[in-house]
DNA sequence: ATCTAGCTTTTTGTATCCATATTTTGGAGC
DNA sequence: GCTCCAAAATATGGATACAAAAAGCTAGAT
């Protein structure tokens, strides 16, 4: 957090998603300015970049105020990570992995099954299975070969739920999301395989089924759920 | 054009689609704002725009430098607009499409229908077409439901070739373009019966096929094909 | 009471200035 | 001739000042 730009950001991010703020409320360079403490400068460049995230919307002349995010927005966002990650997946598959790549992934896969094995307690199991599912999602999407599609994805992944690898979790029945995880771990398995035998079809059609999986959980994204995200 | 951050942004993105910079060349705010005689504060704006384009890259301390955008590249931006607007073509399909999108998307390929039946002189059809063409497929876009792929594709849609419905056409030979432009007129038909019959996988498979087949002229896009493109 | 003209406030775009960080340059020492 | 360090040039981030445009408000006319 060293340029005011990226201080603003993350805490508007917060207050954002956070729902600080109302939906009718407007928020201005000024207001952001002085609560924030810094120039109108850094807050306007971090209020259009919160824009073009799709937390904000800009009225013509009375400064930007909150998106309504309801669940079918989280929804069609996820739908759209989907899509993108099937398109990586698929290719990977077609283009090859390097070996870094696939020890990558493997690790991946390697350190999830050990903690679903395992009979961690929740917190620990559910963080370290975060970590896992994190580099799988990102070491897929960054080296599959076409890097605008994570240019793409730029657009939509600080939205609630949407970033890579993102898990909603509901700490009160822990056997039941344990299988629950353990679904999306076999899906890592295969999408692995589909990469390995050259599968494009394959890898991407999995890919887009597990991706999707989150938006079981988009509608309860504001309820007993813990949301697990890596940055915001 | 009424803003300075508008002028500077049409301008660069002209430029630099055109190779007037080569991508060893350091391009730094003062320099574009002299060049372009405004301030500092609406380059850097537009610099930054162009940076979230994929136009330029950000180097450290030296400025920003035209990314150099090859054929490969342009190919990666237009496999990602097309599992955006195949995602699109089956969400209309499964969601339905109100009478007034059908209304326009009918429009468009009774329009394009007329021109290849005429026979039209070559510019007339191509200009007409390409009208045509990008309404359909900006229709169906923006009317899909998810308003978050036409917010994703902001992304890329500045990139050469990748807007929507952009057309690659070599006016040396007529006839052959004109069945060219037949078979992405029956595309559209096909498309337009898939979503009316809520087939929403075939919407997509047909829609992926039509928007990706601008890849085939990916690596022709500087070469005595011309490109039409309504906006930059 | 309503509409509107004109004034006030807010917002936004732009320019300029300052401080800091980074790169480049130039020179001293080896 | 090469290396390393210091100083200069340049780039960047940020603050503030100013102007123009837009929105809001008030008061007067109808």
């Amino acid at each position: 957090m060293t340029t005011h730009v990226e201080k603003v950001l993350s805490i508007m991010r917060r207050k954002v998603v956070n729902g600080d703020y109302n939906s009718c409320d407007r928020i201005s360079e000024v207001a952001i300015a002085l609560e924030m403490g810094v120039s109108r400068t850094p807050a306007r460049i971090a209020l259009a970049a919160l824009e073009a995230e799709g937390l904000l919307e800009k009225r013509k002349g009375r400064g930007y105020s909150v998106r309504p995010i309801q669940s079918q927005d989280v929804a069609k966002a996820i739908e759209v990570r989907s899509v993108l990650e099937g398109l990586a997946a698929r290719n990977m598959a077609q283009n090859g992995m390097t070996a870094d790549t696939k020890r990558r992934l493997q690790n991946s896969i390697r350190q999830s099954a050990a903690l679903l094995e395992s009979h961690q307690p929740s917190d620990d199991l559910i963080g370290g299975y975060q970590q896992a599912n994190v580099i799988f999602h990102e070491t897929l999407m960054n080296n599959c070969g076409n890097e605008f599609i994570t240019h793409t994805f730029e657009r939509i992944r600080h939205l609630p739920l949407t970033a890579l690898g993102t898990l909603a979790f509901r700490p009160t029945n822990l056997d039941k999301e344990r299988r629950r995880l353990s679904v999306g771990h076999s899906q890592h398995v295969i999408i692995l395989d589909a990469i390995e035998k050259r599968d494009g079809a394959r890898a991407e059609a999995m890919m887009r089924e597990h991706s999707n999986a989150t938006l079981n959980y988009a509608d309860l994204f504001v309820g007993d759920y813990s949301v697990i995200s890596v940055d915001l």
